[in-house]
DNA sequence: GTCTATATCGGGATAGAC
DNA sequence: GTCTATCCCGATATAGAC
């Protein structure tokens, strides 16, 4: 069973370092996650820190492609921008906790991030040379690519990392109304995104 | 010296969650950053939890208050827009580990929140008629004013929030270009917004 | 390959001397 | 009010039986 013993604890250690991190994670609550003896993840995976390492990277690959497919067609830009939007935000909400579980654990160790940057091979400056190139072919107006293009990252998934603050703030505490909320704007923010930057 | 212990103490816990969250920080560190034993902390706030309740209030205070004075002046609203998102990006700039540590700390024990924000008054949701009543005297286009709300609250957190991500994908890993970046921000987050929800 | 048992350490918390 | 010493538990990690 050696194969599948890996995989299932791949794929508790996944879920439990997802949902509390590293530091809230004992090998304990993985080990019954995944219905063996702790000791079997240390004869897999030498340390929690070895374990750590490949559930990071496997959640991270998860983030970051999916952006660059989308804004690479074929299809005017304003078409691809809603695209892309539409299916970013649906992305993040199936995984809405992977933004949190990202930002955080990079802020506990930046290190571990460049290197899985460069060995993935992963470049998302690509999209900010498309936008580029729409400014220059006028199609919307001027400014630093990197602003526009962190702007939408931030209104695709801020909302969703920021969910328990703004659940209790302004939505009663309700899932179901924030749901709907966040299903409206998979429209309504490449909308507002398209008033920003459209020639007047 | 009782009086001025107790905020010793504070401080050093202050600054230790914020850095390390409540998993990531320890009794023994908090003491080392007071310079005092642990066994003193315990003597002035029973237990972890205890301590880490008064800093979590602390920390909450200052992230939402600012929010409500700017946008209840009597200028122009184009005008206060330009003042809040100068002056919140200000404020979480110079407290940028704030967001992300509200925000994991909110989602390890959500409990927490709703209590706090009843016992201290604060109502969010004044903006949002503030908002509302632009829409209605026709000077901004029409929308869900918790929409237009937290697309700016996403646009003014979260680049700052994210900058261990950001500054490794798409500034060289430099801060100096992470912080003119941010500075540039302060103006051109309510260009974006204004050109977004202007009148045609 | 999988288990039990154990070693070793650091965590939060308390007792008691001063 | 502040310290040292200590208790007790749970953490990571390993040894060794099966």
């Amino acid at each position: 069973m050696s194969e599948n013993t890996e995989q299932i604890i791949l794929k508790a250690a996944h879920d439990t370092f997802l949902e509390h991190g590293f530091d809230g994670t004992s090998m304990q609550m993985i080990a019954d996650a995944a219905g063996m003896n702790k000791a079997l993840l240390h004869y897999y995976f030498r340390s929690k820190d070895k374990l750590f390492q490949a559930v990071f990277i496997s959640i991270f690959g998860k983030f970051i492609p999916p952006l660059i497919g989308i804004m690479s067609s074929e299809r005017p830009f304003f078409e691809r921008l809603e695209l892309f939007v539409f299916h970013y935000i649906d992305n993040i909400n199936k995984n809405p906790l992977v933004p949190l579980f990202i930002l955080h654990e990079l802020k506990r160790n930046p290190d571990q991030f460049l290197n899985i940057i460069k060995s993935s091979g992963i470049d998302p400056k690509v999209i900010l040379a498309l936008l580029k190139k729409e400014m220059d072919e006028g199609n919307i107006i001027e400014m630093d690519p990197r602003q526009l293009f962190i702007n939408i990252l931030s209104l695709c998934i801020f909302p969703i990392a920021a969910k328990p603050m703004m659940k209790g703030l302004f939505f009663n505490d309700s899932d179901e109304e924030y749901a709907s909320f966040i299903e409206s704007r998979k429209k309504e923010v490449s909308r507002f995104i398209i008033n920003a930057i459209r020639k007047p």
